[in-house]
DNA sequence: CGGCTGGTTGAGGCATCTCAAACGCAGTGG
DNA sequence: CCACTGCGTTTGAGATGCCTCAACCAGCCG
């Protein structure tokens, strides 16, 4: 398969939105955003991508892209002509059904998040998604107990569906716990002393009942 | 394409969650709703499936189903078995192109529903669900200003995330306003006197700040 | 220095959840 | 025929978690 190979950095625009779909990219290296623009002109965030997720699947079936594309850090892409890739999947079995199992792993992927938004609270739905950035690091080997979120409060706040204060909140009630670290000046930064405590506290007793704002810590202590 | 048919009733089930995907099934008549069991048992809708769509996309990442699926209706299904979809889909390309699309299609719908969720109130997230019906059933070519929905409240309230306390009391509001009709003792029976002003209704100026309860007539008034 | 962006924190309001009660309808068994 | 039960729905009252609005702070850059 031909496939042209190029270098990112933050804020780079990948893909664009309601341009014709010629090519679906791999994130080889680094990762993505991809966002619509509400009617009101905000931004939501619709999706992360790491090394191996691919961007492009949601605008094969109306030809047109659908969201938009950007570098969220610095990395590489792999990028693939639609046309060609259709070619070549016909003459390999393998590569289609290679195709076919990621669009299925990104659609359980999305239901998977949505059900979360759900059915929990605010702070564990920060607390997972810190812990889900951490496993797409784990997943490719990358170092994982020391992330750096390469999204502002605001963007993490409209891909989980909530306000940036709501964001900022958790993610202090977190540190306050222990559940997390939070660097003094560079709030991007943040350590997990223990992963498996975060997924404790995700999936805490009684689903939407949470400890609230004081007790938070007493289901850790 | 060898496809088997059968016809199924309310309550059937169509797919088993942690069995293997054998099959994929499309919708040929009828509805259909897919749900998975949270760990506290209760269920959660995740899909619904009307004419035309298919079942067992998100099994084939893993290759186990992950969801359940349930006739919600009495229908047609029709039923393929993955693997030999997958050599026709090897030999015909415009088939193996149409399945892309058709994943495609569910990513973005999903995707748009979870997006609808984080910034519409629950009136509205309820009104865009009746619309969502009404037009699933317009875009078959089926009758659509009366319908009736194949769900409880609570059904409703899983899939859009809300408590069915909240649907009921929704629905309610929208009959109040006259935007839908509700059936005096077949509450599940629908009348849409004007999908126009439903749509209205649900893009309705400011996004998050919604009409307060005995604001709704107004802005149909 | 001064604007600007991103983050934190506080106070208050309100939409939704929770808990609870009551109703209609359907099915069942006495 | 009539309790009686169970389920789905409606409605109410109260609690609360999140949003809104607003102020303030820390870096960063011209």
């Amino acid at each position: 398969m031909p496939t042209t190979r190029r270098s990112f950095r933050p804020g780079d625009r990948i893909q664009v939105a309601h341009s014709a779909l010629n090519w679906l990219h791999i994130v080889n290296l680094g990762s993505c955003k991809t966002a619509t623009l509400s009617a009101d002109g905000n931004e939501q965030v619709v999706g992360l991508h790491f090394k191996g997720d691919w961007i492009g699947f949601d605008g094969i079936a109306t030809g047109f892209c659908i969201s938009d594309a950007y570098a969220m850090d610095t990395g590489e892409l792999w990028s693939l002509r639609y046309d060609l890739l259709l070619e070549a999947a016909a003459r390999q079995p393998a590569l289609m059904q290679g195709v076919f199992a990621v669009m299925s792993h990104q659609l359980t992927q999305d239901r998977h998040r949505t059900r979360s938004r759900s059915l929990m609270p605010a702070d564990a739905r920060v607390a997972d998604f810190v812990r889900s950035w951490a496993d797409s690091l784990a997943e490719r080997n990358l170092r994982c107990d020391e992330i750096t979120l390469r999204m502002s409060r605001a963007e993490i706040g409209s891909y989980l569906g909530l306000t940036l204060e709501t964001v900022s909140r958790a993610l202090t009630r977190l540190a306050r716990c222990g559940l997390i670290g939070l660097d003094e000046t560079r709030r991007r930064n943040i350590t997990i002393p223990s992963a498996k405590a975060l997924v404790d506290f995700v999936r805490q007793p009684g689903g939407y009942q949470q400890a609230s704002d004081t007790d938070a810590c007493r289901s850790v202590a």
